[in-house]
Formats: structure tokens, C-alpha cells, sequence
DNA sequence: TTCCGTACCTAGTATAGCTAGGTATGGAAG
DNA sequence: CTTCCATACCTAGCTATACTAGGTACGGAA
């Protein structure tokens, strides 16, 4: 399970501009060293849901000499909900390594 | 959502020693700064499939002039299974972190 | 005696993410 | 030329997690 982060990631790998959904997968596997190799069945119905929440938008989009693909941007909703989203993450991760180190000195 | 760390979480707080369910509630709400304010309806149902793995054993205790309380300790692979998952979380909040942060010089 | 804090429990629900399938095209390999 | 792989999209259905919303019960204070 990828922890309920999967949306942050998502809208993360679209920051730097717009993208089709094989694209973001690649992209997301590069961006965490082969960590999350996301399978579709788990990125398309996710950007299904973030489009339905309004924080992307899609269009069909035929590259010369190719197949046709979904490209996906960030709304203005989506770019403050990542910002958002990246504040929790923040909070988030510090609180568990908080609780993960206890207050001893520190673990290897 | 606590997003899949429940157990680690969980496995953390008995680290320092045995406890019972209702004090690693509270526990975890301090270590965490009021972070995680866990229901019971989380913890409970967590602490039994740690026990049904293994992870965790329990005895109950009756204090002197006390409630009945069932007292919960790491067995020897519950604390190593802390040990798989403090790596695995390591793992997975520096991948996130790098999604997070880009290529780009640093985020606010 | 009533209520709050401690202390435990579970049935049912929502949903996230995965599995496992399906469709289709372009290009390379044979 | 046909077969296969990589690209590119999709969905139904499963499972597990964490939550909601209830319930029980005791000790001590008001």
C-alpha cells in the first residue's frame, strides 16, 4: 500500500507541467529511484478521482505519428491542495519519525 | 487515514518497555505532539492482529485497587519486525521526500 | 447517584490501492 | 509479414486498513 500519499505523489509529478498518466507512472518510479513502481490500476483511477475533485483537468491530446493520450494538468484547486498536501506530508513524517525515535539518542 | 504505519506506530510505543492498549493511546497522542489522536476503534482491532502475528503478546493484570488491564509486550519478532519496518518507513519517507522536493533547489 | 475518566470490546462501513483482466497502436525483430 | 514488445488507456472486483458508532464496566469525585 503506498499510504495514503498517492494523490501528494500524483499531484507532485504534475507540478512541472502537464503529463499523460504513463508518463506520470515513469516519472514517479524515476523521481523515487525505482521505490514506487506504481502499477496502472493504481495511477488511473487516481487521477480519475483527483479530475473528479477538480484539482487536475484532462484532454485527449494525438502527437504526430502517435497514440492517443490523456494529458493531465494541475487546476489552480490542485496546485494550493498540493501545497496544502505537502504541509501535511511535513507534519506528517515528523511525527512518525518523532515516535520512531522515541527520545532516545539515536537508532541506526 | 493513518496511511499504513499503524503498526509500526504501534510496535514503536511498546519499545520502552510493556504497556496496555489505553496507555499507548495516550502515549502515541504525547510522542506525537497531538498528531495522532488514535480512537480506540483503531488501536484495539490493531493490537489483536499484532498479537494473531506474533508481533506482540499479552497477559492481563489487575492492579492493586485497579481496573483490569491486558498488558501488551514486543516477543522477539515483534521486535525485529520494528526494526524491518523502521527501515521500510526510512525508505519510504525519503522517496517521498525526493518526489516532494523535485529536482528543484528547495521548497518553503 | 450521577457522571466522568479509565479501560476494554466489536460490528459495520468507507475507501484506497492492488490484482487481473481487457483494448489498441506503432515499431522492431524474426 | 507476422509476431511480439513497449506504449497507452481502461475497469470490475478483491482485500485490508482505519474509522464510526455503538456497547460494557469499574473507581472516584461531585
Amino acid at each position: 500500500m503506498l499510504k495514503g500519499h498517492l494523490d501528494t505523489i500524483v499531484l507532485a509529478a504534475l507540478e512541472a507541467g502537464p503529463a499523460h498518466g504513463y508518463a506520470i507512472i515513469e516519472s514517479i518510479k524515476r523521481g523515487s529511484a525505482d521505490m514506487f513502481d506504481l502499477p496502472e490500476g493504481t495511477v488511473y483511477p487516481a487521477l480519475h478521482r483527483l479530475e473528479e475533485a477538480a484539482l487536475l483537468s484532462s484532454s485527449w491530446m494525438t502527437p504526430p505519428g502517435g497514440r492517443r493520450r490523456r494529458m493531465y494538468s494541475l487546476t489552480k484547486a490542485g496546485t494550493a491542495a498540493l501545497a496544502e498536501r505537502r504541509k501535511v506530508w511535513g507534519r506528517f513524517s515528523h511525527a512518525v519519525n518523532a515516535l520512531l525515535t522515541g527520545g532516545r539518542p539515536w537508532p541506526a
